[in-house]
Parts: structure tokens; C-alpha cells; sequence
DNA sequence: CCTTGACCTTCCTATCGTTGGAAACTTTAG
DNA sequence: CTAAAGTTTCCAACGATAGGAAGGTCAAGG
């Protein structure tokens, strides 16, 4: 079986299969004698497991951990239930983000009367100070930089810490 | 006032500021005599701006268009209004798919005794057939290559899904 | 004046997962 | 034999951000 029935066979892509076997996800395929890689129904079986497990926002890393647990006869499934649960914690955090952002965007949009004329709290609350969702939801988020018309060049209370406060 | 002030008044961190200079999100700074840019109050409310609609999760290209918006004094409302609720919808269809993996996952924990036992319903549906849930949500699945403990490494329908479906 | 440290500059690299292309080779079908 | 389809490797790009190196600049203090 060459590269291309094995991408049609588990739903893998040919690039990222050779993107798989070259950072070490997968083992270096057996090669036929003109180079072309060979597999077999067992790599295509990890190969769909891969598949699975990315269609379920595992990111590669944890892949490497989940395969070391599927080939490993002797693990505890403790071992594996805590790994799908704390995943599913943080896609829930990921969802909770994304709620709060459609909380506040949706606030914005029913205060925007939506015709031809320009007045649009949307663009009001975006330039001058994020709605209040969005700023109730960052964290340790204070005063937001007032400076408005004034020119002031180097006010004299600088926040913000240079970088690192959000992802 | 210089790159890191303005950095610290926006909460954009410099490195970014530089970056949307360079892909065009922002016009080029003027630069003071030693080449150092320097930057306004206006410029400091448009990279507040800027990080504010980041928040929101909108991407830099949207943010264009958004920026194209907000300075433009005869803009209707209306059209701020369907990109922002756009915008929302994707966030809830991003929503919805991360909903469903947590659905997959949660069920399949469920199922999992998480003992010392190897036994693990997770492992066994990512490496078979993936989970039900993840079944339905993924839109044209079909015959999953059932090869198994079968090591032939030709079977007779490995061909059989010729026809480049999924990417 | 000179040093020190904070700040700024450009340029290069990396991330993560995936896709694209180019150039060359092999296999398969006609 | 030829043409098409498949494969190989290598290189680049995406989006948004972070990190660092090497060097120039500024302000304060000795």
C-alpha cells in the first residue's frame, strides 16, 4: 500500500503523513525499492487514530502520549480518562472565551440601530474603551488608558508591564 | 512618545506594533532624527483599538476593515453592525464544534472505569471507528476502513475510496 | 567626559498544523 | 513508447505572536 492509499484509507492527508513520520509521530515507514513508502493495515489503523484524536482537538503532543497509551497493553485507564478530561476542561475554558466574546458582540450589535447614518456604538465602544463584557472577562485588566485628546507624550503612569498578559 | 510608551498605553506590546506597521495595519510611524518611530495619542487609540477587536477575536484582516470603517466619518452603521454579527456567527459555529468534542470526550469518559485496568473505552473508539458524536458532526464519513488484525498488506479494497474526498 | 542601563533599531528564528508548489523520479494504463 | 498519475525531497507560506542577537541612542550619574 503506497502513501496515497494510506491517505485515503484513514482520512490522513499524504503531505501529513510524511509530516507525521518526520517529527517522530509515526515511525519511518518501510520503503519499497524505488523509496516509495509502503504500509500496511496497521498504519493505517495508528494513522487513524491520529485522525480521530485531531478531529477531537488533540494537539500533536498529546497524540504522542494517547498512542504511547494505545500501544501500551498494560496501561491503566485511569491514566487515559484523566487525559480526556482535562482536555475537554480546557476546550471548555475555550468555550466559555468564545461565549463571552459573542455575549459582547452581540450587546454591541443590538445597541447599533444598523441603517445608513454613522453613529455606531460597535466602533464607539471598540476605539474608546472595549464593552463592558470584554472587559469584565480580562483578567487583571485596570484603568484603560484614558489619554484622549491630550497629547501628554510620556504620562506619567505607565501599566501594561510591557507584554505577556494575554494569549 | 516612543514604540515602548505606546506599547505600554495600548497594551499592544512593541513587537506587535512593528509587525502591523510592516503588514500595512497601521500607516508607518514617523521616526524621531536617531530613527526611532514615535507615536501619538491618535495612533495609541488606533492600536487600542486594534486590541480590542483582538480581544474579540477578530482576525487582522477583518480588523482592515473595521479600521476602514471607524475612520471613515460617513460609514453607515449598518455595515459595522453585519460584521460584527458575522462575526458572531463563526464564533458559535466554532462554539458548536468545540461543544461536540467535549460531548465525545465526556461520553467516552464516561464509559471509562479509570482504574489500573487497561481496559479503555477511549482508546478503543479513537483507534475503531471514533465516537459516535465525532460521526455525526464530521459531514461526508463513510465506510471506515474496517481493516483491523489483518495484516495484508494489499488488501483487496484498499482502493476502494479512490476518489479524493476530505482534504 | 565616560559609563551604565534602559530603550530603540533591524533581521532572523520559532511556534503549530497544514497546504502549496517545483523538479525529478516511478509506476501504470493505453 | 508515451502520457498520466503517483511518489520523492525540498522549500515556502499561512496567522499572530514571541524570542533573541547585534548594534545604535538616550538620559542620568560619576
Amino acid at each position: 500500500m503506497n502513501i496515497g492509499q494510506a491517505a485515503r484509507a484513514s482520512g490522513v492527508s499524504a503531505k501529513m503523513i510524511r509530516y507525521y513520520e518526520k517529527i517522530g509521530l509515526i515511525p519511518n515507514a518501510t520503503r519499497s525499492g524505488a523509496g516509495y513508502r509502503t504500509y500496511n493495515s496497521s498504519d493505517v489503523h495508528s494513522l487513524y487514530f491520529i485522525r480521530s484524536a485531531r478531529d477531537l482537538g488533540f494537539s500533536v503532543e498529546k497524540i504522542m502520549k494517547l498512542l504511547a497509551l494505545w500501544r501500551d497493553r498494560d496501561r491503566a485507564s485511569a491514566d487515559v480518562k484523566d487525559m480526556a478530561l482535562a482536555h475537554a476542561a480546557g476546550l471548555k475554558a475555550k468555550i466559555a472565551e468564545l461565549q463571552a466574546m459573542v455575549q459582547t458582540l452581540e450587546y454591541l450589535a443590538n445597541h447599533c440601530h444598523g441603517n445608513d447614518r454613522p453613529d455606531c456604538p460597535i466602533i464607539e465602544n471598540l476605539a474608546e474603551r472595549t464593552a463592558a463584557v470584554a472587559t469584565e472577562r480580562r483578567a487583571g485588566v485596570q484603568s484603560k488608558a484614558p489619554l484622549f485628546g491630550t497629547d501628554t507624550p510620556a504620562s506619567s503612569r505607565d501599566r501594561a508591564s510591557t507584554g505577556t498578559r494575554k494569549a
